[in-house]
DNA sequence: TGAAAAATCATGGAAAAAGGGGAGAGAACC
DNA sequence: GGTTCTCTCCCCTTTTTCCATGATTTTTCA
């Protein structure tokens, strides 16, 4: 069974990278390359891969957001995510968003065909680093309301409660309970370790 | 003339994408490549290699510190710094420490290739999207002093004035002015948006 | 060795955030 | 139709941060 593949990818050199090292597998067959998410989806109006390569970081939209639409109009197509990442809330995303896998950048010609070649089956692949790093941190996805994301970005622009509360034409003692609801939800005390986690947790 | 080319990169499929698009280049003389700054610096005691492509992210050290070792042991070494990070700090820093050129992992053939030549001659390369952030970001790179890293960094950990007093066995009105002067130097009003900057421009 | 930079400490006051508790209206979910 | 979630608002107290201003002692390094 010959495997067809199609990647997504803004890194011109991980394409060629890809490209050289598939090149020489007869199982393999490579149809092509998008830089960004419009002409990934815009390939696939006319072919139909086994399994797409998808980046994480693109250009126009992310691969996260591209594997969501993707799986929903091609359910049949196998999504293995590649990223330099190895970062929890990535691969947790992109899994949500029905990726088969998630290899990183630094894997080697073994690896990512042995991804492939297990992705092609249906069935889940996973790195070593990346199911470690998943089983390091304790699934703790926290999950905000709208509200609190808004609040959340505006206390990191650095405004205090009184201005977001103009802002949102909202009483300041109402921000002040979104800020309190922050803290609880993210467990930390105080402002700082709210925008450091919230910077590293990629939701700013 | 021949340019003989090392390159350290810890993303395998970056290694043999360049690898791939270099092979044809006569001009160009492939040496090998490294994993890690370790490696590297093993290599160099056997080898000569014009210029060094070289990633900012590496396992061991960072590209910017291996940079700095490696222009200090051998000066008439040329190195390109190549990253998917077009961040004004890391191409400062990379500048800084004695690199000639800055190529972004998104660049096709044509530059890379273009930016082999130019950094070959000596000269100075960097490429077109490099140089407008270097243009946008108005210089500013944010000099602290030992003792006001330390405080960031503590700050950034959750810690009041009074814990981080206690903890550098000093008096928590001194911290406060390390705290001032933090805020001076980021140019920011309130510790969220000091965090928020200090992750942002990698400091943390 | 002398100037500049860094680290230390202080006072007093204003502003903001954190901690605790409570409560009502409306939407959303079983 | 009841429960849960979200958004809204309020009270009070304590803690922490921010602002202004100033000063002394070390360190650094040219």
């Amino acid at each position: 069974m010959v495997v067809k593949l199609f990647i997504v990818d803004d890194h011109y050199l991980v394409i060629e990278g890809i490209r050289s090292l598939l090149q020489v597998e007869n199982s393999i067959q490579w149809l092509g390359h998008a830089t960004n998410a419009a002409s990934c989806l815009s390939f696939l109006k006319e072919h139909q891969p086994d399994i797409i390569l998808m980046d994480i970081s693109l250009p126009d939209k992310s691969g996260i957001d591209l594997c969501k639409e993707v799986k929903e109009k091609y359910p049949s197509v196998f999504i293995l995510g590649l990223s330099t990442f190895n970062q929890q809330s990535f691969i947790e995303k992109m899994m949500f968003n029905g990726a088969s896998g998630y290899v990183l950048k630094n894997a080697t010609r073994e690896e990512l065909l042995e991804a492939i070649a297990v992705v092609a089956k249906g069935k889940i692949y996973l790195s070593i680093e990346v199911a470690q790093t998943i089983r390091n941190a304790p699934g703790k996805t926290i999950i905000l309301t709208r509200r609190e994301k808004e609040v959340l970005h505006l206390i990191a622009d650095g405004m205090t409660n009184n201005m977001i509360a103009e802002k949102l034409f909202i009483s300041s003692t109402t921000v002040d309970s979104h800020r309190k609801n922050l803290l609880a939800k993210f467990e930390v005390k105080n402002t700082a370790s709210l925008i450091r986690n919230a910077v590293e947790k990629q939701m700013i």
